[in-house]
DNA sequence: CGTAAAATTGAGCTGTCTCAATCAATGTGG
DNA sequence: CCACATTGATTGAGACAGCTCAATTTTACG
């Protein structure tokens, strides 16, 4: 899984790495911006920070010096509002930038907090924009991945002004599913999957209490296991429908 | 109101209008592109669209050549789910521009529908995006309009996941207010608010029956007045409150 | 002026929440 | 490596916010 010729620390997580599916390093390359650095991606930072599981990684309103991705572990970007109450806007699965707005604004106006332990680096806003600048291609596609961000929140928010517990969820399940199948994550038939309840409740606008009735629903149904932080979806025909 | 010079028909909305707002006429003139037109700002398209009131002006996935301003009259850009029901995910108001996202992507994945009578203009994708490139006070301008959009977006999902209704309705009614406090739109201490109650209802997920109830609550508690199209804060002070 | 759209009202229902108690899993320090 | 502490999941009973349905009135508009 590791090529033997480079340091395992430094190439860890990368082959589904945004930053990576961007083609962001052969750019940067191109610019002549790259590091010497035996073995490893030049435009990647050398800097990498780890998170121990459960912790604000960022806090809401901190500012940022760059963008960070995502290199292992698991996170959510979370809104915390006066009330004490807590709304997920996203999940953040390995290999994923924190988010596109950090391009464009410096404040985080949420917070991110860590799901499982992991580890993330920071990209330099003034590489990105450059890169950006120097080429079209990392423009469109650093624009187009803020384009997909905006088109999730959008699905978001008809979830929870227009949908049902039950569909909320099973919408959930099958965004994580779909994103991790993409980038070729699934294994027997199943995903990692550490997400727990609160974090699923937090996200669906619902309560723990209610969301494991309806996991046990799920389950009962027999449309999904769940169990390990391991997700394994039976029936997806089934999930769909709900999700409908 | 109107300048006597100019023909009232093509400066009609223009003094509150985003594109003003951005300082891009000035651009684009600098850049060489403007066309003749007497009278007028340099960079406006001369094709300007009406629409009548409760009309879709934009199908969801309907592909657009350029980025349209709302001139006059108001509109909310809507998702149409599967099961028929709908959920507004931003009101638009007299002078602002449907979405940034038209700057990256043709395609448009939700319908904006007119709320009254009014009328559009689209501004040219390419010389948008020229200018972005030219300016770089353009370009930070653009995108922090985009932010602005998620930021509301962002707000939205809050909303619907943690709040409760009466919070739902009163932050909607207090955003709208804000908005157009900021453009100078308040008269005798009333803002013009052409939404109907099915508005409200589709912009918060809630039904009209429920929307009904606690306006006249808001209504009975002397927090507004709301009649004839027009909306009065009457104890602002209270409404933040429910709003919180 | 007539018709369509919007608002209001009431009665009853249900999806989801709150509270509270218990049990299972996970992590931590000695 | 065990014992304790913390976090997470489950279950049941009861409550309520917001929904549905339906009828009626009011308002808007061509």
């Amino acid at each position: 899984m590791i090529a033997s010729s480079s340091p395992p620390t430094e190439t860890t997580g990368c082959t589904s790495c945004v930053m990576r599916g961007l083609g962001l390093c052969a750019v940067l390359i191109g610019m002549g911006l790259e590091q010497p650095y035996a073995g490893g991606h030049a435009a990647i930072p050398q800097t990498r920070s780890t998170f121990a599981a459960r912790r604000t990684i960022f806090h809401q309103n901190e500012t940022l010096a760059g963008v960070p991705v995502i290199c292992d572990g698991w996170a959510t970007s979370t809104m915390k509002l006066s009330n004490g109450r807590r709304q997920i806007l996203s999940i953040l699965v390995p290999g994923e930038l924190v988010t596109c707005r950090l391009l464009f604004e410096r404040q985080l106006h949420l917070s991110i907090d860590a799901v499982t332990r992991g580890s993330y680096r920071t990209f330099g806003l003034a590489q990105l924009r450059a890169a950006m600048m120097v080429s079209p291609g990392i423009f469109d596609r650093l624009l187009s991945a803020y384009n997909g961000e905006r088109n999730r929140a959008d699905q978001l928010i008809a979830d929870l002004g227009r949908r049902t517990a039950t569909g909320r969820i099973a919408r959930l399940l099958l965004d994580i599913w779909n994103r991790l199948e993409k980038s070729g994550e699934v294994e027997d038939g199943a995903i990692a999957f550490p997400l727990r309840q609160t974090h699923i409740a937090d996200a669906t606008g619902l309560t723990t209490v209610y969301v494991s009735k309806v996991i046990n629903a799920f389950r009962h149904d027999r449309l999904i296991e769940f169990a390990d932080r391991s997700l394994k979806i039976l029936d997806i025909k089934k999930l769909r429908q709900m999700a409908a």
